[in-house]
DNA sequence: TGACAATTACTGTCTAGACAGGATAATGCT
DNA sequence: AGCATTATCCTGTCTAGACAGTAATTGTCA
């Protein structure tokens, strides 16, 4: 059990969670899933999962670019604007609001606190948290933040009709919802 | 310039290519942007550009599931189609098709040939270049994997009629035109 | 031809997420 | 009250991408 990969690890929760299945390979998922594709003519580079792919690394990017004005890498601004709006006061707020590990949480404030944006604060009513907060500089960086967020995403939807924009959000909605609840 | 991290690189890059820039916090990037967004109002986590993130990471997660009964993470499938469809014969190749480093793909055919699932071969027309093919194994789970895929596509679109399937696709490609027009 | 530029593969270093495991502290149940 | 469970935070180790820089080779052009 030591030097076990990431995809070892994976493969055996997923076949504690779903026994059976074998066999199985023409069929979706579950039944009422789309038909969209094949798996024996699968057009890797012009699939919908391709192209959510390339968005999302594109806008990354351009945030990114953003961002760097404020000597922030890309994935640090999450946080810092979930301290913000009081949707992170703690590590583990942080890790279970953003989707993400609590050890990669805890590294990335490590980062954040050497910048001099947060301060990590022990909680008197319960010492094993340490509460969260912005230090001045913190506080300034966040009002810049969100300009920079808009800019890109009005990039991004350019030449989309308000008609267009509610079909897209309702679509992206409704994958999401799909991804979750696929995931039992 | 010895222990410079990524934003600070990006951040001078950006300078020297887009020279003026100043309190132009109002408005877009460039006239033509959409305008569903503002700075000063900006909905963090109802944004399309926070959908299309949570799509992606669960998406991969999804398809981590399934190219983990074949024992490979998330992107090591990737290189492996791209070899196998002839549009990643070098290393060179594979990083300008997939928009990655090079330095980070040298890595990945570290561990995609310690899985014995390729080869590198020095070329004789070129001695700077190192030719990749799959081994037996690898051309043999290059056939898998498009299933995989196909079934988590499949889900993802579960419940969108045809017209609903041509016109995110739409969407997606409008959206991506508009991320690389805006990078120059 | 010979200097210079470009390309290829690679290595080093940074940021970053995922998983496993551990220390400490709080809570719940018998 | 005592003990097990749970929660919080952290560290170690792996995969992974980005950038910088290097060595070897190839191409270009004066």
């Amino acid at each position: 059990m030591l030097a076990m990969n990431r995809a070892t690890t994976v493969r055996r929760r997923k076949a504690g969670a779903t026994p059976p299945r074998r066999a199985a390979r023409e069929r979706s998922v579950r039944p009422g899933d789309a038909d969209f594709y094949r798996g024996d003519a699968y057009p890797i580079c012009e699939s919908v999962g391709y192209l959510v792919k390339q968005i999302r690394s594109q806008l990354e990017r351009a945030v990114d670019a953003e961002m760097a004005r404020h000597d922030l890498t890309g994935v640090q601004w999450g946080p810092l604007l979930m301290i913000d709006h009081g949707l992170g006061h703690t590590a583990a707020e942080i890790a279970r609001v953003a989707g993400v590990d609590t050890g990669a949480v805890t590294r990335m404030l490590d980062r954040l606190e050497g910048k001099g944006l947060i301060r990590r604060i022990p909680s008197p009513d319960d010492r094993r948290v340490v509460r969260l907060t912005l230090t001045r500089a913190g506080e300034r960086l966040c009002a810049e933040i969100p300009f920079g967020l808009a800019r890109v995403s009005n990039a991004l939807l350019r030449g989309f009709t308000p008609a267009e924009f509610e079909t897209l959000k309702d679509f992206l909605g409704r994958m999401l919802a799909n991804l979750q609840d696929a995931q039992q």
